[in-house]
DNA sequence: CAAATTCGTGAAAACGGTTTCAGAGCCGTC
DNA sequence: GACGGCTCTGAAACCGTTTTCACGAATTTG
């Protein structure tokens, strides 16, 4: 067993001091031509690569980044971690990557696994991002860090994220314009999920300002089977004054509604018109295409890796930032089927509401940047 | 800004050396009841962690795992992840991951950067698992290191995956069981992934036993857009001597090749089957369901890290070790079109195996609607 | 009861880098 | 020719932990 190759090694095989080597491998001070060159021919000759510990435990920070998400099974967060590599990577640093599982108990657990780690920032996202005691020990102990896909409301934090509100508003009214009166609402587990909430209360606005009565919020686990989400819908869309809509709070659990509505003999969206939220690539491929709201993911976390890095800096700010979200209608949202026997006529096509970046938006998104397709 | 809060700060606090807070910690020996007590007293007091870097510093290991894989937007990579983490995480190590992109020669930075960070071992899924200079490099510094997904068949490695070459010639046989002659196989580059290599070759012999002459294989990026895919089919699915079946060596890829066939106006699985591979969860959702290869995804990733571990503490074993795959039929795979239907120019349904749903989707595919989209 | 263990503890030496500080040589300037 | 200001270099401190070693006290053993 050979012993390891340190910087001493090769200060030995150069002939100067550990110092030295030091410098010329950082370019913190010149060295002369002749010890600069010895240097990097041990250096080569040795493999030599110097440790990232014993550089850490001098400046008290790793180059890495802790990443703490729900799930990686949910294509939603697998993109935005995905940017959040790539970024990170740009920068000479790595990921340290983790998953809560959804549970909140084990965020707190996991992020001071991640602080002991000596990380130099956080991207995260949580269950609750405004009462939320893991994010206060993180501002305790003056770690930067940046939210992904949670959108606080009370405490300043930094984060990225789409304007949930408007972007659910947006997609109940292209319901509404579809002619959908009863259009019910499933949501993920909101105490899991601010976004869930957030979409439900656009939901719930849209419908208010159209004059229609709210369905009762279905609260499903968009991890179970379809068979259990089968169960669960089967009342809801039994009888004549079943819902023609269903918004669905992620593309995961609308994907699982509609093979249930199928399984139940209904035609999406000849029957039943579906709609997700997320934009996952996947939702694209199936026929019909998966009406949603598309996120820019993969942006999504690029962005909050840029953010993070200017709050290492003391540059950034601890705003939310709202990226654009971009409406993806048609596909399994079609028109409602119409009443026959009280009219014959389709229902008229109401003038859709902008398509695209809501007016709400702010001004602040850094670049358009009709980002790469992730798949 | 107050003082960091080190082993001396709580060594001062319980009136004792950092030796005996460190052994108390640890529990590397045993202390008084009463040392320990106030010991444990002052950590919580002043709210200690200690500092992942000083003790890997002394170790010379980091507790890490470095995690290599082409791309995280593929769920079948997501889901290994997923269980690398998991397991990692059971064992108070966590994950630093990486994606290459499917670019080989980042996979050298990418390991040197992981060994840099003093790793404990490495869970990596590579381009070319036999000839590769990055595997070697490990192998010279001793580190340790599991392959998922790939399945070396030269160098002794320790790699966990499926039989690919079985499995595939399974997924044939089953296309010719159900009555399918001219089947076709579009693979991803092979360049980035024995998978896809392996897989055609048990194409190959699967024909080739039934005395079946193969079609040349169309290798495929699974990441272009649908358009690609349908431009590069188009030529092979016109005339009459066209395929009635095809195998994609990857799920996302099938996935892909049915949305262009349908745009294209040919019925899943009525005038084409369609198979993938990989069993990600998402094709259980699309209808009808995807026929593939499932593999135990998650369960994958949890094996190389119990491996990885084995191999650490010097008890592993370089073997490839294969867990058991599923044959999903059914679905996207239906019996083929008899020739007289062939010839008609609209092909009645076929009635399709298993849960018998309306195969025929294609009619909604087109709606005018869907082609609405903003920016 | 003396000798031999065992036990609990602290001082100090690593571990592999970065960085400060001081010194040595060299140049130009007065 | 002395001096000040460069430039290049090395010795040594330091970062936070683990671990070895030694030592006195308490306990067991002969």
């Amino acid at each position: 067993m050979p012993r390891p190759v340190t910087i001493r090694t090769v200060a030995e095989r150069a002939g100067c001091s550990i110092a030295t080597v030091s410098r010329v491998l950082n370019g913190s001070a010149r060295a002369s031509a002749q010890v600069e060159a010895r240097v990097r021919a041990a250096v080569a000759e040795l493999g030599f690569r110097p440790s990232e510990i014993g550089r850490s435990l001098k400046t008290l920070r790793a180059r890495t980044i802790g990443v703490v998400i729900p799930s990686l099974t949910n294509p939603v967060f697998a993109g935005s971690v995905a940017g959040i590599e790539a970024e990170a990577r740009g920068r000479g640093h790595t990921p340290l990557l983790t998953a809560t599982d959804y549970e909140p108990e084990r965020e707190r657990e996991i992020v001071s696994a991640l602080v002991a780690q000596s990380v130099a920032g956080l991207v995260l996202t949580v269950a609750d991002p405004d009462a939320n005691a893991t994010l206060d020990l993180l501002d305790a102990e003056a770690i930067p860090y940046v939210l992904v896909y949670n959108e606080p409301t009370q405490a300043e934090r930094a984060a990225v994220t789409v304007d949930n509100g408007a972007a659910s508003r947006a997609l109940t009214e292209a319901f509404l314009a579809a002619g959908h009166r009863r259009v019910l609402f499933i949501a993920g587990r909101f105490s899991t999920s601010d976004r869930s909430r957030l979409r439900h209360q656009g939901y719930l606005a849209a419908m208010g300002v159209a004059g229609l009565s709210p369905e009762p919020v279905l609260e499903l686990d968009y991890l179970a089977d379809a068979a259990a989400h089968r169960a669960a819908l089967e009342g809801l869309l039994a009888g004549p004054a079943r819902p023609t809509g269903i918004i669905c709070s992620n593309d995961l659990l609308a994907l699982s509604v509609i093979a249930a509505l199928r399984e139940m003999g209904l035609c999406v969206p000849g029957d039943v018109s579906v709609a997700g939220f997320d934009g996952i690539a996947i939702g694209r491929l199936v026929s019909p295409a998966l009406a949603t709201v598309d996120q820019p993911t993969r942006r999504m976390g690029e962005r909050a890796v840029e953010r993070l890095f200017a709050l290492i800096e003391g540059q950034g700010s601890r705003t939310v930032e709202h990226l654009p979200f971009e409406l993806r209608t048609g596909g399994t949202l079609a028109p409602a089927p119409s009443l026959s026997e009280l009219s014959l006529s389709e229902p008229e096509a109401v003038p859709a509401p902008a398509r695209g970046k809501r007016p709400a938006q702010t001004a602040s998104v850094s670049r358009p940047s009709a980002s790469r397709k992730a798949l």
